[in-house]
DNA sequence: TGACGAGATTGGAACGTTCCAATTATTAAG
DNA sequence: CTTAATAATTGGAACGTTCCAATCTCGTCA
């Protein structure tokens, strides 16, 4: 019953010819006899042979294999991330190592160290909160190419691919005033993160260029998922002044501040404006359809992908920052009846 | 710069010991003294060394990887199924590969072809529509252990772990009916599924048993997609008589449902009663909060993790088929006013 | 003292591939 | 007819680990 496993020597001696031989057509190689090449195809498919990819990594030293480390699968925004990563990815031959670390940086560590002993040839991450430059030395200190998504970690030194938070946060702002917004609230998200920090000084440079105060209460945190949304909104609502509108930290909140807004009776759009921020798939779909600024999250998984393997197939290159440009999508969360308007900003 | 690969010899070299007493040390035998094992560990550190699974995958033939192919990543269903496999594999000490094939059977072909050759000591399959026994029959040839998930392929005599969809509509339209409901729909899905199938004709024993007339034209397939939802309902609404009431395909349907509702200005739940199938995360904080047949994506990830281990490290074992059972979580979309209350079924 | 066994350690042969240098067969040129 | 160039093919040495059987070092017991 247990059968042998078939090697590249079992095919040659079954086509009559080296295992050299063999190798050069498993390659590709234009060097072997267009006959040759045949018989041992035939004898390969005979066989019912499988490449063993560990012989080979461990003779040469690449692997073929690209991983990626996500913070939190469970978010569609990285979901989308990681489709993007793998379409461009598995088209270049390589394959995907997927992990998720759910936010935490012990777990990070792991699968990192995992990644690395099985040889990956490059790293798309990204980063639990609470990475830090040294969690990424030993990559870099080994030469492995790194790109680092969405959360950027300056002093590492590596690579990294961000959407421009604070574009588009006043980009978004500067709508609702137009729409004659006065009192504008930024909802959700953990105010120790990089991105939301970029993302509220984005709403409130908006709010200064208009002359217009920026109140600490009106800037409420809360988890970046659906749940914190609901929370968030709650809070809101409990202010003597309440908001008329408001910029959400994600798509996520804003479906939460949506349900919350209904559970109040208040149907969002009409009543009160809600603009979310990355535009993931059910931002289109839902109602009312969602106006956020779009990120294009598979995009930019698919532009991570390919920054990562230009970098491993140029050997070593400068690390690059750079920073997606990102636009407003209007839609009818935000009382809009221009429907599927689009604003290009930052380039 | 090329800096050398530190390898087992030279840690070896560094420790004064042989290259076999590191492999020992780095396998945690209990053979090894306590000093020297001291001294190897403070030379790994040392030196930076970092194990080179290939190598090691070459020469005992098991690989410590584990993969997993999903259809549809996007959909949150499968993207928490994943992290429910990944949580429980890294803590056997497996890794994971998650690939995504996007319901395509070709690109499943070919990365189920790539984790072979990676050496995958097992499969965990969410099989793309259309996948058929032979897709299988290579695996199965070479003795790897293959789970099934969510969708079953009776002829490939694979393991499986399927919900028990039957007796979860069954349920949900009961549901329905004591809540005095006579013109019920079944939304969304793509009929030429088993998944499908089994849900509708759950869908129409319920109606059977309660004496009431299954009628097609209140069986509306779509993509199982929130967009599918929004059309499902609309030709619902296009009937001279309307249904009151709809039991869906999945949650993403029932979403899209909710919001087709509210484009015609009906309210889910009060003037509409929608009920779900999977209970994703959303679905408890949505408004309404919907209900559904609980599926537990996560939880079947991990049990379906579990049983992979089990064949993995037993051997050969016998494909075992479970249906994993299931429960109606009543909440507030089909018109509750009893929140929270949940309903045992099929044990 | 000698023999024995347990506890530690070790050299070397695998594992399945790729790469290099060398070889053979084929063709073209002189 | 020889030589050179080109096209195909090949044996064998890597690659970094694990495993086996063999060895060495003790302490213990008769």
């Amino acid at each position: 019953m247990a059968k042998e496993r078939v090697t590249v020597v079992d095919i040659a001696r079954a086509a009559g010819v080296s295992k050299s031989t063999v190798s050069l057509v498993l390659q590709g190689s234009a060097l072997v006899n267009e006959a040759t090449r045949a018989k041992v195809n035939a004898a390969i498919r005979e066989l019912g042979y499988v490449y063993n990819r560990s012989a080979a990594n461990l003779r040469q030293a690449k692997s073929k294999i690209i991983g990626i480390v996500v913070n939190d699968l469970t978010n569609s925004f990285f979901a989308e991330l990681a489709v993007g990563v793998d379409g461009v990815v598995q088209s270049a031959g390589f394959v995907q190592f997927l992990a998720n670390t759910g936010e935490k940086s012990e777990r990070q560590r792991e699968v990192i160290a995992s990644m690395r002993e099985h040889g990956v040839s490059g790293l798309i991450i990204s980063p639990a909160r609470g990475t830090e430059a040294s969690d990424l030395a030993p990559l870099v200190a080994s030469d492995i190419p790194v790109v680092l998504v969405v959360r950027d970690i300056a002093e590492a030194g590596v690579s990294s691919l961000i959407s421009d938070n604070h574009a588009g946060a006043m980009a978004a702002v500067r709508h609702l005033i137009e729409r004659g917004h006065r009192r504008i609230a930024f909802l959700g998200g953990f105010p120790d993160t990089a991105v939301f920090e970029a993302r509220m000084r984005g709403y409130r440079d908006a709010l200064r260029e208009a002359g217009m105060p920026a109140l600490d209460e009106l800037v409420i945190g809360s988890a970046p998922s659906r749940a914190g949304g609901v929370t968030a909104i709650e809070q809101a609502m409990m202010l003597k002044e309440r908001p008329t509108a408001a910029l959400c930290f994600n798509d996520a909140v804003a479906f939460g501040v949506c349900d919350g807004l209904r559970a109040r009776r208040l149907e969002p759009g009409a009543d009160f404006a809600v603009i979310g921020f990355d535009d993931v798939i059910e931002a289109k779909t839902a109602v009312p359809a969602l106006t956020t600024v779009s990120v294009d999250p598979q995009g930019m998984g698919e532009r991570a992908a390919e920054l990562l393997l230009k970098q491993i197939t140029a050997g070593r290159a400068e690390p690059e920052s750079i920073v997606s440009p990102v636009r407003l999508v209007v839609r009818q969360s935000c009382g809009g009846t221009v429907e599927r308007r689009v604003k290009e900003i930052s380039s």
